[in-house]
RNA sequence: GCCGAAGUGGCGGAACUGGCAGACGCGCCGGAUUCAAAAUCCGGUCCCCGCAAGGGGGUGUGGGUUCGAUUCCCACCUUCGGCACCA
């Protein structure tokens, strides 16, 4: 299908020419250069709009047709938006930082700075085909050391701060008070003291250790198979020194602060499940025959008589000190093999229960200790976190599926202690009803139950009601290469010295092997990252002594987590953005007046980032505010989600994909191999290599151009469902673009064509006074009808009453002038290469800049609500008839007119009318006996 | 297993707040143009019965509410996404 045919007509519709006049034009003149506050050039009279995409890694495999659906949403958002007269922030940059660039550097030793590099022309050669209308004076990538340094800054922030409970906000460290008996025990005391409070902080954590990547592992990128996600290597549980950073403080402010937020309710409910907040009560159990005591946590304190026995993770501290010297041996094998499985491979086959008795009891304290109930056997098993709550429960198998099935498999006892409904054939009971078998709580309902329990325990000092979460802290060092380094040095004493601002960036020193120091097997020593390679660099010496530097790196997603910040002033170098940009930016008003609470006004990307990047940003903008470096609470106001484009994959009989270069289409749509004449099965899948079902975004803009690419893709469907990319559709596409073309250029001559006519000219035809000309009508609704649906993001929509507004053209075989222009001016975010073309077409000698300058068109209330309507007829609900009454025609003349028509008389006949329902404009329903 | 979203022609999809189901595009069929084809323009196209006029059915399945249900309620099936022993 070529487009570029030497047969064509000399001023035939050329995406190409016109994608190469254009997008030099605007580089040229800047057309979309967004000024700041302060600039010659800036205008405070417009509001603004900041329309920001989630921005890319750039892959070394290049742009896939789903970024451009996202850009080209917000792009035609933006493009809009400053028609409307907004100053409109739009810009793109590069999440940079991440493990393909270092893997590669790892097999081929080329440096991933290079990579990187080359990967971003790419990425920016290809968005700027595309036309998308950003700011490129503020593209930035996470990998500039003009960048991190303020990444690192942040960081500094954080470990700086410590989080006052009391006011509910993060604080500098300078502010904390020290507990005298901390004081007391000396300077040491104070300064680890000091360091336990911070926002950032140094732990012995079970980490997810993968020796074949070299690499701790999140447990997001960790398999159910406890395999890595990259290169599928085994990960192993090992202890290790890591930084966290305490987002925990924040998970009732990270949950709460969603209500206000213009978000997808489906995210806002995983984020709420990610940080998964629960009420209950710690209760003490004292351990019998030891000075000990276990602490655990329950949201059904009410059940407290139903504890039957305890259980205690594999790793609790507890575990060596009461197993009785019989129980070692089956407790220390069972524990050892329960450590060794990381936690997601031990969850995954959870389908027997397992444990060990370790041979010492727990009194429970509802009873009095002398009473044979009170004396309960402790269990260890891996049912049991550590990592939640206390690592301890107490076991209620009357009320709990998971304790019923342990107390099953090794035949511990079962209470009730909420008496199920009639006919209640399950096994644990988790429903309401009234307590049974529980002394004072007998009777009264869970709620109740819970209240009163509560108070009772806390009145002995032995318990507490208490919250929980599911949300850990967040697990912050890398062993990676290729990351933001960790501004901190390590002492020889142990201790944590911040670099000073002014020795910001700390640079990524020049290595020329990027392998981490790998342990062999399961056990090996202490991995070492890859900045331990470069030995000047890691160990400095102050006043003599000698400081190591931290060797771990920042994970990917610091880079992003404020990046949306420093587009507002992406070249400042004293500070990380200037405040009059942030507030001029950020700071965003209702519609009733009162501030909002997040500053972006249309963040859009995948739904891919739901939980975790949009978490950690939300996270460290709340320190940000909290230290008064950013005046709003939360980053972005209003969230988007794109769905995923995918495309058939077609396989032959054995399951092998093949590519379309194999297939051949046949008339009945079915795809046959053409080497074979095989017929292949199609299945609409996410699109992957192996698939061989990629599409390539230059492909199709060499054939179809740049505007039918971003036509087709906003057409495809709704934005926010995931849909299937056809090859045949984007011909139609193309087909409407050139139809528009030729709408109003002859493409012989290159003049306007026929169709277009002065307004004078138009005046003098018969019957075509300007408001009852039925075409001025038709545009009025279209130009309604698109606006309304950009505001709504239904671009689908949109596109299709443009379509059908120049079907009506065709028809009409004429179109004024000014008519032409507002058609280009609501087309021109869409396809906007073709649109600037058209309109300097139009607009001849009067010409004077960019279409995107131009004000949007408005519409005539009056005009887009037609006087006639023709609305069905019903009797008793079902259509008989179509009758054509005024619009605003009273129910009686509705009624004359509908019995007036010979098929709702025919039906009527001999019947009486019960019940006439009228929607004026909408229906008339004759309602018979 | 739990939570969430979605199921509409041959295909992608449309239908505001319960009011004409299938807009628009693809594909297919027919016509015009052409020596012919491509391209283009015009028309048709949910299914079934019927030459037609006309009639019947129809939004995953089964029930319900309503004058009226793609839309609301209940149960179930399927697909996609998230979570997964969180006490």
């Amino acid at each position: 299908m070529a487009r570029q045919d030497s047969s064509l007509p000399v001023a035939a519709y050329s995406p190409k020419s016109l994608r190469e006049k254009w997008q030099a034009y605007w580089d040229e003149k800047k057309t979309f250069r967004a000024p700041n506050p302060g600039d010659r050039d800036f205008n405070i009279a417009r509001p603004k709009n900041y329309i920001l995409d989630f921005f890319p890694y750039p892959s070394g495999a290049g742009l896939h047709v789903g970024h451009p659906e996202g850009y080209t949403a917000t792009d035609i958002v933006a493009r809009y938006r400053r028609m409307r007269g907004y100053n409109v922030l739009h810009t793109m940059g590069w999440d940079a930082f991440g493990l393909p660039a270092e893997q590669h550097a790892i097999e081929t030793g080329q440096h991933p700075a290079i990579t990187t590099l080359q990967n971003i022309t790419t990425f920016r050669r290809q968005l700027k085909m595309l036309g998308f209308s950003y700011d490129w004076d503020r593209e930035l990538s996470t990998t500039d050391p003009d960048y991190y340094k303020w990444t690192q800054w942040i960081f500094l922030q954080i470990f700086n701060s410590w989080y006052d409970e009391k006011t509910r906000r993060a604080r500098p460290i300078s502010e904390l008070p020290i507990p005298d008996e901390v004081r007391a025990r000396g300077e040491k005391a104070v300064r680890e003291y000091v360091d336990s409070q911070r926002l950032a902080y140094l732990a012995e954590v079970p980490v997810n250790w993968c020796p074949a990547l070299g690499t701790v592992l999140s447990n997001e990128e960790v398999t159910n198979e406890g395999r890595s996600e990259r290169g599928d290597h085994p990960v192993y549980k090992r202890p290790l020194k890591q930084w966290m950073l305490r987002i925990t403080k924040y998970a009732d402010r990270l949950a709460e602060d969603l209500e206000e937020l213009d978000w997808p309710e489906s995210v806002k409910l995983m984020q709420r499940n990610w940080i998964g907040r629960s009420e209950g009560a710690e209760v003490t159990f004292r351990v019998a025959d030891h000075d000990a005591s276990l602490e655990i946590y329950t949201t059904r304190p009410d059940t407290l008589f139903g504890a039957t026995y305890m259980v205690i993770a594999p790793e609790h501290p507890l575990v060596r000190m009461i197993t009785t010297p019989d129980r070692h041996a089956a407790v220390d094998a069972y524990c050892e093999q329960a450590i060794n499985r990381s936690e997601l491979a031990r969850t995954a086959e959870a389908k027997e229960k397992t444990g060990v008795f370790t041979g010492a009891y727990a009194f429970n304290p509802v009873f009095p200790e002398v009473d044979s109930r009170a004396r309960i056997p402790i269990w260890v098993a891996d049912y049991v976190l550590m990592s939640y709550g206390t690592g301890a429960i107490m076991a209620v198998p009357g009320q709990d599926q998971r304790d019923w099935d342990f107390a099953k498999v090794y035949n511990l006892p079962i209470i009730r202690t909420v008496q199920p409904p009639e006919g209640f054939d399950g096994e644990a009971y988790l429903g309401d009803g009234p307590a049974i078998n529980s002394d004072f709580l007998n009777g009264l309902t869970m709620a109740e139950a819970k209240k009163k329990i509560i108070g009772w325990l806390e009145a002995r000092g032995i318990g507490k009601g208490a919250v929980n979460y599911k949300l850990r802290d967040w697990l912050f060092s890398r062993q990676r290469y290729w990351g933001e380094p960790i501004p901190v040095l390590h002492g020889p004493d142990g201790e944590i010295v911040p670099l000073d601002e002014s020795e910001l960036p700390l640079t990524l020193p020049e290595i020329d092997d990027f392998r981490p120091t790998v342990s062999e097997g399961n056990d090996g020593g202490m991995p070492e990252p890859p900045l331990g390679r470069a030995k000047d660099w890691a160990t400095v010496t102050r006043d003599g002594r000698t400081y190591r530097r931290e060797l771990n790196t920042m994970p990917q997603w610091a880079g992003s987590c404020w990046y949306y910040l420093r587009f507002c002033d992406p070249r400042n170098d004293h500070r990380f953005v200037g405040q009059d940009a942030e507030r001029y930016w950020m700071l965003s008003k209702r519609k009733d007046g009162r501030p909002h609470v997040g500053g972006v006004d249309l963040y859009l990307g995948g739904a891919e980032h739901a939980v975790l990047h949009l978490l950690y940003a939300r996270f460290w903008h709340k320190v940000l505010y909290d230290l008064g470096h950013v005046s709003t609470v939360e980053p972005f106001g209003k969230l988007f989600n794109q769905g995923m484009i995918r495309a058939y994959a077609y396989r032959d009989a054995r399951g092998i994909p093949h590519g379309y270069d194999e297939i051949d289409f046949r008339d009945d749509g079915k795809a046959v191999l053409r080497e074979t004449g095989e017929v292949l099965s199609a299945n609409v899948e996410k699109m992957s290599k192996s698939l061989k079902n990629v599409i390539n975004p230059d492909d199709v803009v060499n054939e179809f151009g740049a505007d039918a690419l971003r036509l087709y893709e906003m057409f495809m469907g709704p934005l926010e469902a995931s849909k299937p990319w056809n090859p045949r559709d984007v011909p139609g596409v193309f087909r409407f673009l050139q139809r528009t073309w030729r709408l109003i250029v002859d493409e012989d001559s290159g003049e306007l064509s026929s169709f277009v006519v002065s307004a004078e000219t138009a005046s003098r035809a018969p019957g075509s006074g300007s408001e009852a000309d039925p075409l001025e009508r038709a545009l009025h609704k279209t130009i309604q009808k698109v606006t309304q649906d950009i505001e709504r993001m239904a671009f689908n929509t949109a596109i299709s009453a443009m379509m059908e507004f120049v079907n009506e053209v065709y028809r009409a075989k004429s179109i004024r002038k000014d008519q032409a222009e507002r058609l280009v001016l609501i087309l021109s975010p869409f396809a906007p290469h073709l649109c600037e073309e058209l309109w300097q077409r139009l607009r001849g000698p009067a010409w004077t800049d960019s279409v995107s300058k131009e004000p949007w068109p408005n519409w005539n209330e009056k005009l887009v609500v037609d006087d006639e309507v023709e609305i069905p007829v019903q009797v008793s609900g079902k259509v008989v008839a179509r009758i054509t009454i005024p619009r605003d025609a009273d129910e009686a003349a509705a009624r004359n007119a509908a019995m007036a028509n010979a098929k709702v008389a025919d039906r009527l006949a001999g019947r009486t009318v019960a019940k006439t329902i009228y929607i004026p404009g909408r229906l008339l329903n004759l309602v018979v006996q």
